[in-house]
DNA sequence: CAGCGAACTTGTCAATGGTAAGATTCGGCC
DNA sequence: GGCCGAATCTTACCATTGACAAGTTCGCTG
């Protein structure tokens, strides 16, 4: 990373994805404008048009880079459903500023060849996972997309704040580990 | 519901209401803004704010009164959880403007007395119906949030566009049915 | 060292959310 | 019927935003 030197910034990519990243995990996909990041920046305001375009733009790089970070977590997690269903709840809580972009593809260009490819990629570690705990092979295909719903629901119903009432806003991981234990423990 | 008459609208309030819910149902949760609302009612850009305040306040009647109409759904679902989940997922797909508010509660006031009321009814609701799909009485707690997570999943990835691939795309509500009764058959 | 392209700036515009102050109408009460 | 307060809506204004156009600075390469 380069040093700012009065007129070129020098990561200025990186620094106003880190920036939308932190912003929409803090406060949801709404209270931000791309000027703000561009001051906390330090630049003028149409610097990140360069970069991205525009809003979409930016939104688009977030899902792209979200994606390919959560199919790597998702694979580090190995083959077990177990595993990668408590990495899918994991990376939704500590990276919540990708994965709420990724999911509301009316904010980006969910077109986008990178972010179809990385999509593609978290889809199959994911699929791969969920045959783990399918039974009757007749029935991989719902049992695939139960597996999927499950964790997604975990992790939006918490991210939303529905489960906080509970003892489970505490600690979301543990507690997603636990219901997956559960529910598919043979 | 009365006649325009050129200066008192009339039924105000649910006219913005309606095209809010319908806008936010087109187009997302970021296309529309105030003043369109305003100019398809057929009155002045600041006529919303009496009755709501602002745009958080607009929010917050859309959730309240999306929260009362899906108590009402699930209530009218029966007990069983196969025809609860169901009407779960027919709720968030045919209603997804007042969904997609509802469990997203930076965008309003979620300590809004009705919002609040609202909910706690659908969620009693959820959990009777949950209950009939509970085996051990001591892993109940979870078993309840893994069936809300699956229903609320499977509404939430529909939604987003992320199960337009496989054939649950063209009907979400059979599909989830289907999914429920191989995820929870005895 | 010339110039070429990338990175960034300044300036501008229409649109938005929000607020204040004024106009119009409604409903109740005499 | 007529008056008066309150609810409803309008006009006017402001700061902010996203987007765009045109100009400026910088690094790199030949």
């Amino acid at each position: 990373m380069r040093e700012i030197n009065g007129y070129h910034h020098g990561n200025l990519r990186r620094a106003i994805i880190d920036a939308a990243v932190e912003a929409i995990a803090d406060s949801g996909a709404a209270t931000w404008s791309l000027r703000e990041l561009a001051r906390r920046a330090g630049v003028s305001h149409a610097a990140p048009a360069h970069h991205f375009g525009d809003k979409a733009g930016l939104l688009t790089a977030v899902a792209a880079e979200g994606y390919a970070l959560f199919a790597d977590a998702l694979a580090a997690a190995g083959d077990d459903f177990l595993e990668v269903g408590t990495a899918y709840v994991r990376f939704a809580t500590e990276h919540r500023g990708y994965f709420e972009v990724m999911f509301r593809p009316a904010l980006y260009r969910a077109d986008d060849p990178e972010v179809a490819a990385g999509r593609a990629a978290a889809s199959a570690i994911l699929a791969r996972g969920a045959r783990t705990v399918v039974g009757d092979p007749g029935r991989a295909p719902m049992m695939e997309i139960a597996a999927w719903s499950i964790v997604h629901g975990f992790a939006e119903l918490w991210l939303s704040g529905a489960l906080r009432d509970d003892d489970v806003g505490t600690s979301p991981v543990p507690a997603a580990r636990e219901m997956l234990r559960v529910m598919y423990e043979r």
